[in-house]
DNA sequence: TTGCATCCCATAAAATACCATGTGATACAG
DNA sequence: CTGTATCACATGGTATTTTATGGGATGCAA
């Protein structure tokens, strides 16, 4: 099993559109780049699509070939084949780690997610997403009213635990076609 | 099986957050460490989200492999799934054990539960919980309210057995979707 | 020449490694 | 068995190393 990111965390973004990459991230960006060895700094990928979603998403080299190896099994030429290529290869750019263990944020990409003088670290896994703060807070809050909303025990809803969440048969989705 | 964590124990906080871990529970940690061997130093991931509960919990490597595996079981891009993502990797850290057996709580989530001088070890089989004493003092009397409010058996409130818990249907859920 | 993007250097605070001790449990020799 | 040596555990302190963050100088391209 891959390392996986977690953890969350706020670090300051300059003027230059420098930001620190938390150090946990790090080990695991080094453990997924191939071409990495000690002394190197390791390359990650970031997806800056933003239709659905207020937040830049990083992944390593190795979780990028994963998911590019599954939109290639997608019909060439279908639509479904190209958005993706769209969100993901387009949208998206390859970056390395400097020394110091900072990347750099481009002027127009803070600005398409309104990221100023910070930002926020929020790992899910196999990927971690670089959020403004206040954007963060306005999800994370949507979050908890979702279950808040919802009564998913005979427990009250005091004492709701995540874990519930997995004892219930998936939810179906439309296929779109 | 795997191991399992068993009994519960107080031990010293200091200012740098640093706590022993009770010695039977390295053993387990070390079992369900796939690369732990004698000599090294077992690594675990512990859970600090709070909703409805008010303790960090702690996971072997193995045992969050598994919980990971169910996870992602759930439709990617679903709002539980999200949840899990955030609740689970997000409020989550990866830390291993130093040679002296102890782990560090960092000053926020030291903060987050209320954790000064001391915590409270409770094993619950597959994980452990880190509490602040006074607040497991006062679930741990929750727990015993709930048993004496309720009428189990026949046999009167002073016989109570928690065997009995066992004999009954599960309590259903809500989707909530 | 002005706006960026790099590279190099600097530093305070935080995190980690390293070393030390008392104490209780355990093993072992006599 | 019984005194003693050994060991593991919980806990404390100090020394190093990493982080996170800042600034300036350099190169280049629009």
């Amino acid at each position: 099993m891959a390392e996986r990111f977690r953890g969350e965390s706020t670090h300051k973004v300059d003027a230059k559109g420098r930001v620190s990459i938390p150090a946990a991230y790090r080990r695991v960006l080094e453990a997924g780049d191939p071409d990495w060895t000690t002394g190197l700094f390791p390359t990650l990928i970031l997806v800056y699509h933003n239709k659905g979603r207020k937040f830049i998403e990083g992944y390593t080299v190795e979780a990028m070939d994963d998911l590019e190896a599954r939109i290639e099994t997608l019909t060439l030429g279908s639509r479904r084949r190209r958005y993706m290529e769209h969100a993901f290869s387009t949208q998206s750019l390859q970056v390395q780690i400097d020394p110091t263990g900072r990347l750099v944020l481009s002027q127009s990409i803070r600005d398409k997610f309104g990221i100023t003088s910070e930002a926020v670290f929020a790992a899910t896994g196999t990927t971690f997403q670089i959020w403004e703060p206040a954007a963060h807070a306005k999800h994370a809050a949507h979050m908890e009213d979702w279950v808040d909303e919802n009564d998913w025990t005979d427990d009250g809803k005091d004492n709701f635990d995540p874990l519930v969440l997995l004892n219930m048969p998936p939810a179906s989705v439309s296929t779109g076609e």
